[in-house]
DNA sequence: TTATTAATCCGAAACGTTTCGGATCGCTTT
DNA sequence: AAAGCGATCCGAAACGTTTCGGATTAATAA
């Protein structure tokens, strides 16, 4: 392994010049530096990260935690969220490294990685609105990134998508094309995404002056295909009057739905139209959908390279409050949704 | 943050001392080895990873690079294992790292890692015959464990299932119960695995004096649902000679020929047989199988113990050729297999 | 001419460990 | 009494970087 001092011995310079001069200080000769930095590739020299870290304190390793149960969702979308941060990290240099804990151990994991200090920060995923990760984190003055908002106020740099945005858009099209019967099925109450988009169902339905009906929403701990069949199963039998209308937290509700209208004989869109959240996953592609689903789309692809640019920013010493990002999700009307025709 | 000196000055005890009592050194009086764990409790001491690597050169960290289009397999299975690896290597206090990279960049991303010299050691999953990853990490020394038989004779630890037995257990099976046209569907044909299995196929069926006919035998990249719809469809409609009974290399390629099946308007197991090697994927349960699918049984869960195992003695110096651990399967007879009645 | 300044460079300390090569002391053997 | 030994401890160097506080030189300003 090549060392700063075998490039300095080579070249009769000091280390102290070839450290600077490997890491663009403003105090070293042009010329000098171009020798340096050939004999640095000539030796195919790499920067000792153990060394480096023991004296600046960074380590060049970012961590995420996560639930063994999966919390919320699936494996394929902690997988995509996972390939996404790794290769964004590598991006910067940073190496990304995977905790799994026990759902009920993950306080203490935090609070073992944060004491042996080895992470330069962490990403937090699916914020609560009051969440015990981030104010561990924060307490202790490790740098984190949110993604979701979270109601505490706390100087942590946060990326979303506008979900009381995208839900708005959902409900206004819906409302638009005659629908007044909305049923919105989702995920965890206790979510920050919920927490907007409920708010965004509410506040549209109320701008119509259509009464909120509790039976027409549904929370469930997993937003799973089978949530979006049981529940939409459940309303259009619970004997009062069918919803019209599914707005889905994403697109594997949908997928439920569209298997629990089948099996009822209901058409899509004909006499129920479907909306989704569209995180752009590969497997559930809502383009294939039959009929093509109706979503506000927001790849989760898209949402590594924020959050790993707003960890390495707060890392660096940014001031948190100019790291917030929140993106607009897009919205693509297909074929699964219908102006409502009251029965004739 | 508190260090060893910390420590030395409040018991008035060198920085060698404190040092050796809290790595076990037998040149400590019990007395003060007890002083000095205690103080370093109190002061909540958490050696400095960066500093002992410096020295040591361990750095406490795991790694494995994964292509970004998932090679062979799905998200769920590589989530699986990621999760798996990530909570064995916990309990060895190393950090498990994740590297997503473009398939055709995976040596070069080794490489680099290589040269950073900031891993310890290796994971390589889905062992070719002569493996470049593999090749590439002997030749620089750096530890590794290797899943799946490598053909090439390479100083590494190996885990594996004895994919020979297992293929011959469930040929044998089928055998027994009357069939004589057996299909084979599986993964990429120069896998590992895949050659142990094939290997296994034919002398199982040489053994009974069937001839080898290759277009019972269908490999594919990706070992999907898909690949078992499209395969088994083709199969049985290529003219010739329908085949009796399918094994299949995981339970999904099974799922895909139990739909096929159903398309065709073909009965399991009344008009064919069906029997896969089950990884114990929590999405695919063959017991939830209609009807339940007769498999070998090999949870993928298990096999990150091992293997982490095998890598950190590997780490610490043990002898390669005791580091071999090969697993057999399970067999487990349901109902999707039952003995074949010619057409009368 | 002398003082100032800018451009370059460098020595040495520091980060927190581990480890090599003794040092000390009291006891046992000769 | 001298030598040897085991048990226990420790100083100092080393790992590879970064960085503080100058040092040197030549050009510029006074």
């Amino acid at each position: 392994m090549t060392t700063l001092k075998d490039i300095s011995r080579k070249l009769s310079i000091s280390v102290t010049t070839v450290s600077r001069a490997l890491n663009g200080y403003s105090d070293v000769n042009e010329e000098t530096r171009k020798r340096i930095h050939q004999a640095a590739v000539e030796l195919n020299y790499r920067p000792n990260q153990f060394a480096r870290k023991l004296v600046t304190g960074r380590s060049g390793l970012a961590a995420m935690v996560l639930p063994d149960d999966f919390g919320i969702t699936t494996r394929e979308i902690w997988f995509e969220i996972l390939a996404g941060l790794s290769v964004e990290f590598a991006k910067h240099d940073i190496d990304f490294v995977l905790k799994v804990s026990p759902t009920d151990q993950i306080i203490n994991t935090y609070q073992r990685l944060i004491e042996r200090n080895a992470m330069d920060g962490f990403v937090v995923i699916a914020a609560l609105p009051k969440d015990e990760r981030v104010s561990l984190l924060a307490r202790n003055d490790v740098p984190l990134v949110l993604h979701g908002r979270s109601e505490q106020v706390v100087e942590c740099p946060v990326f979303d998508i506008n979900n009381y945005e995208l839900m708005l858009q959902s409900m206004q099209h819906l409302l638009e094309i005659g629908h007044k019967r909305i049923a919105f099925i989702g995920g965890p109450a206790n979510h920050g995404f919920m927490i907007d988009r409920t708010r965004a169902y509410r506040s549209a339905l109320a701008s119509e002056g259509i009464p909120f009906n509790p039976d027409y929403i549904a929370c469930g701990e997993r937003m799973t295909e089978e949530l979006g069949m049981v529940n939409s199963i459940r309303m259009c039998r619970s004997g009062g009057e069918e919803p019209t209308a599914f707005v889905c937290a994403n697109t594997m509700i949908a997928k439920g739905i569209y298997s629990a209208m089948q099996i009822l004989g209901r058409n899509i869109p004909e006499d129920v139209s479907v909306v989704a959240h569209d995180d752009a996953l590969p497997e559930y592609r809502a383009v294939d959908f039959r009929p093509a689903l109706t979503v506000t789309r927001a790849p989760l692809r898209d949402s590594s390279r924020p959050l790993v640019d707003l960890l390495v920013r707060r890392i660096r010493g940014e001031a948190v409050e100019s790291l917030t990002e929140i993106q607009e999700a897009e919205f693509i009307v297909r074929a699964s949704t219908s102006s409502f025709k009251s029965i004739a």
